[in-house]
DNA sequence: GTCCAAGCGGACGATTGCGTCCACTTAAGA
DNA sequence: TCTTAAGTGGACGCAATCGTCCGCTTGGAC
């Protein structure tokens, strides 16, 4: 399976073309940070220094710009799920993620509308890493419920109601953080187990996987189109 | 004062000006609704069955015209908080305001962008009306903070996060409320009194009046242009 | 040094939304 | 009925963004 001859470089790329991809992921994050993910994609291959064909060459959607301006995070994201699967107590974990989340969304702006616009249900790659996420949020919950310390009545698909909730409040409100680290705060302290807790409504009928799929427009998450 | 002689009716409009005019805002409800608050002015003309001209001449900018349209429910929002205030347990009072506005967010589909996108600072009238609902508010936060119901550190712009929060959680997903529900449940919750309660971080620095205005973009809640 | 495919950039046509202008219609007072 | 100003609708000019096409440039193998 050796690469033919003639062609190009270590990994079949030539140097400058992947120099370029790098830059315009540079470019892509700083332009999503500072416009949002809706950007003219012009903006960004300007940024870039480079042509829009180039931009267009390597990413041939919004989307494809997206997912790999965010891929870092995102990774962040799935390592910190690890993390707190791993964790001794796992009431620590589940909070260390969900803070870890909440703190990625707030500081790379841009971030919150690509987490939640994500990936359309048919990269199967990223659908099977999500299916296995899920699989693993399951699982520490119901750990940490059954060490005594998450409220039983905690339903995984409650993790998806507070990333969008949180990612609206970083999304209006790009500031300092005080705001975001104050919500996640309430909503921490009303996830432990608490004897006068009331009931609560029942959750939601969503997966973590079906909602940012189904609700979000293609590119951005804000429908439009008449 | 009387009206001089040749001209119109009643209120000095003409009654298909009139007529036109509200056929303009039930369209731009149902518009927003279905589209978001960025969708096309000439969809809501169409939808309405008159002219694009028309629609700009009884409402020149489209904030005029998200703000006409939802005018209704920022009054509902009036409203309760007067009720709030007047109820004789200041802690029903303030989980029945919360409620009910998380209520309308949830129900009136386009009210929650058009909700925070809301006022330029600029309009008198709406900047006067905010500042008397902000000071009623922290009057009502105080009494039930001395009933003794309300944790002692809960601040008034925490407000504005819950509002945002729910907002951005309502855009995302137009569903049945169920999200909604969990949410404002558990955050209602975790703003009682409570002796296990743990120090919150520090309120975020922003009044009630400050935040939407600031952060908006005159038209819709996203930023843009390059 | 030579060669050429991979890579590049910018011009371009298409599409979409905005807001105005102007000629036609109509409500309603006399 | 007649008059006229208020009201109306849609065509139009303008601007922004998209994504493609095509001729030029260049990395790197030989």
């Amino acid at each position: 399976m050796a690469e033919s001859s003639r062609i190009t470089a270590r990994d079949g790329v030539r140097a400058d073309a992947r120099r370029n991809r790098e830059r315009v992921l540079v470019a892509a994050r700083a332009v999503f940070a500072e416009h949002g993910i809706d950007a003219p994609m012009a903006t960004v291959a300007r940024r870039a220094g480079v042509g829009v064909a180039t931009l267009y060459r390597h990413f041939p959607t919004r989307d494809a710009l997206v997912r790999g301006a965010f891929a870092q995070q995102m990774e962040t994201c799935a390592r910190a799920l690890t993390e707190a699967l791993a964790a001794v107590d796992p009431w620590q974990g589940f909070q260390q993620l969900v803070e870890t989340v909440c703190a990625l969304q707030r500081e790379e702006r841009g971030f919150p509308a690509a987490f939640v616009a994500a990936f359309p249900e048919t990269a199967s790659e990223h659908a099977r890493s999500r299916q296995r996420a899920e699989r693993d949020f399951t699982t520490l919950v119901r750990r940490a419920q059954a060490s005594g310390a998450l409220r039983a009545d905690f339903h995984p698909s409650d993790l998806a109601v507070v990333l969008l909730a949180h990612c609206g409040l970083a999304t209006a409100l790009p500031d300092d953080g005080a705001a975001s680290r104050r919500l996640v705060a309430y909503l921490l302290q009303s996830f432990r187990t608490d004897p006068a807790n009331k009931p609560l409504p029942p959750p939601a009928a969503l997966t973590l996987r079906s909602l940012p799929i189904a609700t979000a427009s293609p590119q951005g998450q804000r429908p439009s189109r008449a």
